[in-house]
DNA sequence: AACTCAGTTCCAAATAATGGAACTAAATGG
DNA sequence: CCATTTAGTTCCATTATTTGGAACTGAGTT
């Protein structure tokens, strides 16, 4: 009976109380009906059925005819002015496209959000199948070189805040899937600069990454050159080290330098 | 003193002023400081300054160092979840990617939210410069190609309702800036069964674009193929206009067949 | 026709938002 | 260097919205 759930989102008044409802829906898996998503919020049937209506008046999430709650447009239009005017990407871009040149593969750029990683760019060649797929796309931290990356350059306290909220999840063989596996592997990443991702989270995907981060750890992000395991072999992923960590010891210089003159 | 400022949205209690808050900032085109943000949203200061509060904790703005208020990366995470599972964008978007194929431009697929017409998904070969720059991005109806065929759907009624709220803009000498204008273009429209852009939203830049919705009108959505005036004369549209029309017929003959069984 | 289940509406009580004013901190300038 | 303005933050009695239980509607079953 009870529907075990204890959302973060509090302390918000009824915004947090609202957007755990919107999120709820946008990142369900399947279509959710009123009574799905009843059962996952625990509110009573007449708020829940306020606060859905609320949030399809704003455009925020659509009800179409089947009575099937979907995501809205106006997710999509706030999300790409986010995106089109965010500084960092920016700085980070050129980076990009150079470490992509340079060894043919898909690069990301992905930046620490609580306990996930959420990728704000990527440069590929072939965009056959699929397109900004991977964009905003939200990664667990300690299996993901980017994540793995990202972690390695917090301190202590931080990492605490991080690593005792996680909830280890096996996605392959190879994932690390408990706290003292992670501490190791983030202490090699430290001494190296680079973190590896050797198929941990999805299998036959391989990737380097470095970590970006701002003076004050306001900003913490990565960057990483990911390929199939078939076309990347370790020895490759060895040869790319030191792009990597040039391209991003290039965006941090970038950044440093855009954000000195306004301290 | 008064500053001339009418929302649109009302209604949704605190919800939609506070969605007001956000959009102002996340649509500004520059970085929005307290003041900035006071002097738009025609709210008492402790009341913005908890909307504000509210909204950093959600993680949908972040407030940076210098006070600077920017869009906050849950947005993009909602967004790509949204984008990911939109089941209009995965029905239309292997009829986009023959239409890329066959015409060697970009192809567009937006559809109409409001007054504006909010693109999904893109398809072009030359990734070089942005990515997905223009997914997510919303336009103004009255002046793409996709905004016009996708007027052309609707009756009387609801055409009505869009065009009393349309405040026209010049963006380039060929705009349409007043109704009359856009009535006769929607009539021309109707008749061929596609329209153009020429160069009236950016300068240089043409398309072609036919309708694509759904019987009961809940989705109004167009597609269109792009291309720079220099490369694409008048001629090359036309030519393209069977292919634009048989692509949109193709993706709704699919919506039909998708959403009869469920009836 | 009786019964269920999903969705919607209602309204007094509980709670959160409001907004004016006072307060603090950082720029400006005399 | 202190006075003055401007920017940002906090406080709290009042006001408005949200809450949540229960009753209602209506489509689909048996």
């Amino acid at each position: 009976m009870a529907t075990e759930q204890k959302d973060e989102t509090v302390g918000t008044g009824t915004l947090g109380k609202t957007m755990a409802v919107l999120e709820a829906v946008a990142l369900a898996e399947r279509p959710m009906r009123f009574t799905d998503i009843l059962a996952v919020s625990g509110q009573p049937r007449g708020t829940l059925h306020r606060q859905l209506t609320h949030l399809v008046q704003e455009g925020l999430l659509e009800l179409r005819a089947d009575h099937v709650y979907l995501p809205g447009l106006r997710l999509l239009k706030l999300a790409s002015a986010s995106w089109a005017r965010n500084e960092f990407r920016a700085v980070a871009a050129p980076f990009l496209e150079a470490l992509h040149a340079q060894t043919g593969e898909t690069v990301h750029l992905g930046v620490l959000r609580g306990r996930e990683i959420i990728y704000l760019d990527k440069v590929e060649s072939r965009q056959a199948v699929r397109m900004n797929s991977q964009i905003g796309n939200a990664s667990p931290v300690y299996c993901t070189g980017v994540g793995k990356a990202a972690l390695s350059t917090l301190d202590d306290a931080a990492l605490e805040v991080i690593l005792s909220g996680i909830e280890f999840r096996r996605f392959t063989p190879q994932t690390l899937v408990d706290r003292a596996a992670l501490l190791g592997e983030l202490e090699a990443v430290r001494r190296s600069g680079v973190a590896f991702d050797r198929e941990e989270h999805e299998p036959g995907i391989r990737c380097v990454a470095a970590p970006v981060c701002d003076a004050a750890r306001s900003l913490v992000a990565g960057i990483s050159v990911t390929g199939p395991a078939y076309r990347v072999e370790q020895e490759k992923l060895e040869a790319w080290v030191p792009l990597v960590r040039q391209a991003a010891g290039g965006i941090k210089n970038e950044l440093d330098a855009r954000l000195g003159p306004q301290r």
